[in-house]
DNA sequence: CCCTGAACCTGACCGC
DNA sequence: TGCGGTCAGGTTCAGG
């Protein structure tokens, strides 16, 4: 479910509710996600959340104690409930706060993680080879120009790659490319200075307009509430095999690259 | 180092 | 109604 924008929809929608906060308990129903849940995570318990930042898609709650790590995969969402609400199907972990309010855990497909170190987040496996953040400004057109250099996979693949920069996921990676005109099947290594001065505005547009809205650019995006998220019909490429490009009429074309889908206008991309 | 493809898992949908 | 195939918003990992 989650690309860049949802993920930090999720995290603005918790941390009122979270931070300031006590961890009554832990409870884990279903430990096989992506990675087992720890049982160390019961550390957590009796420890106040002190912050809940992002870093990528991880969504980092904080303590004196150390830091809780949750990622949602393709199919989690975070839903703040009364804890004693009864659970659903794949509600696999909930974080009991001492306000009676729970912070539930809900992934179909266990492509998630709810892990905990008492490390430096960032230094963490999973987080100390991440690249720049997309909204920062350590993330510029040199920067992607000179690590592309002799690099022949697709721009699309390139711009994907959360080794270069974070938090650029299927659907905004396909609109970014049509808003800057550059074809996804382009070499990284053969993109201009020039036009990666255009992706990299084009990027930062779309993830923080798409954060404006509250990341509801994804159909079925539940919101911390729970409520569905009102589906903007504001994709321009993504999803839109066949029918007209918005800006000049051709037919939008879909392929393959990397195992994932590409939309892309023939004509107005090269 | 770079690149590709398999793997993790469930559910929705489509054609027969 | 059932069955098999395809597809889905992410990411790591093994191997060439």
């Amino acid at each position: 479910m989650p690309e860049l924008p949802e993920v930090e929809t999720t995290r603005r929608g918790i941390a009122p509710y979270v931070e300031g906060y006590q961890v009554r308990s832990i409870i884990v129903r279903q430990a096989k996600l992506r990675w087992s849940v720890p049982e160390t995570l019961s550390e957590i318990e009796g420890h106040t959340i002190t912050a809940v930042t992002r870093r990528a898609k991880y969504l980092l709650l904080s303590t004196q104690k150390g830091t809780l790590i949750l990622h949602l995969g393709m199919s989690g969402n975070l839903q703040l409930v009364p804890a004693d609400r009864p659970p659903k199907k794949h509600d696999h972990v909930d974080i009991v706060l001492s306000t009676g309010k729970a912070l539930r855990f809900h992934d179909p497909r266990r492509f998630g993680a709810v892990l905990w170190t008492t490390e430096d987040p960032l230094r963490h496996k999973l987080l100390c080879k991440l690249g720049v953040e997309p909204l920062s400004d350590a993330f510029y057109a040199q920067l992607l120009y000179n690590v592309s250099r002799k690099r022949r996979v697709s721009i699309k693949q390139f711009i994907m790659n959360a080794h270069i920069v974070v938090g650029v996921g299927n659907i905004y990676a396909s609109e970014s490319l049509f808003k800057s005109k550059i074809s996804p099947k382009r070499a990284a290594g053969q993109v201009s200075l020039a036009r990666y001065r255009t992706l990299v505005d084009a990027i930062k547009q779309v993830l923080s307009c798409a954060i404006e809205q509250g990341g509801t650019t994804l159909k079925d995006f539940v919101q911390v509430d729970g409520k569905l998220g009102y589906f903007q019909q504001q994709l321009t490429v993504y999803g839109r095999e066949a029918a007209a490009c918005v800006v000049c009429g051709t037919a939008i074309k879909k392929l393959k690259q990397g195992q994932r889908s590409s939309f892309y206008c023939p004509t107005c991309q090269t």
